[in-house]
DNA sequence: GTGTTCTTTTGAATGAGTCAAAAGAAGGGG
DNA sequence: CCCCTTCTTTTGACTCATTCAAAAGAACAC
């Protein structure tokens, strides 16, 4: 009967075919481990998605993440004095708050509607495609112990 | 009469007095330079001030910029894919405009009131003291050259 | 199966930024 | 005006995330 199929939402395997990459242990992975722990590094993930496999080297995890951003079925994020952290969820326009003591990250949805501060009121005649917010602050851990 | 004392809004060494850090020509320099250069990268400073003075070294600029930022009279940007650039224009709650092609960085008034989408809806628990706006795009020579 | 193409490994290299200790200036007290 | 303490700057080595190139290895279409 294959209950247990539907306890995953969406398969990797497919997503990655229906992006045109190919269907490799290494990359179903890192897809995984990364659903299982947002917002990773590159080296986090490295270390973690080894443990599932023979072997693993770091390079191959920032080749797969540069391809899979590149398809869109990761989103990068690059947080000021931190080395850069991945994430799957990817459909929607949501935004992240820093932890600025130990690096936490949490998402956030959109403040004020959809897309909020979207269109700038000068926008210099820049081409503005994407607009990004990032909360800076304390998370619960850090504000306790400071 | 002293008239041209007029033409300097503010006295960089003054303000870095009132800092309380001692003022030397480097300083002064990288100062005035980046004043000049509104988002010079660290590199770029090193290049543009080392010209004014007898010598300069990149370790210098390192310092006082991290000296500067710390004293708030400097701010650091972060631009993912770019190494940090640096402002003066530190008073105002400004975001900025990155140039997705050639790393041009234009300032931005906020667009929705003075401090657009500071409290989040669900903040997770953490203390939020910052929201920082960045808005991607393509300025507009690189938008005609493609 | 077999061959072509895409992935992964291997190992070295890059580039921004940092560290530590010695040498050198600023500015206050005599 | 000069000396002394303290803050700045130099020097030179070093770290860390990330990237590159070429060879070896696996997917998938046929």
């Amino acid at each position: 009967m294959l209950v247990g199929m539907t306890l995953l939402e969406h398969s990797w395997p497919d997503r990655l075919r229906a992006a045109g990459l190919r269907v490799t242990p290494r990359r179903v992975a890192v897809l995984e481990t990364l659903d299982a722990h947002p917002h990773s590094s590159a080296d986090e993930l490295h270390t973690r998605a080894e443990a599932r496999l023979d072997h693993l080297t770091r390079q191959a995890v920032y080749i797969s993440l540069a391809d899979f951003v590149g398809h869109g079925l990761v989103r990068k994020i690059e947080p000021p004095g931190s080395p850069a952290r991945y994430e799957t969820r990817t459909a929607d326009n949501h935004h992240h708050l820093v932890c600025e003591q130990c690096g936490a990250i949490a998402d956030v949805d959109c403040a004020v509607g959809a897309a909020p501060c979207l269109t700038p009121d000068d926008d210099a005649g820049f081409f503005v495609h994407t607009a990004d917010v990032t909360y800076f602050g304390l998370c619960p851990q850090c504000r306790d112990a400071g």
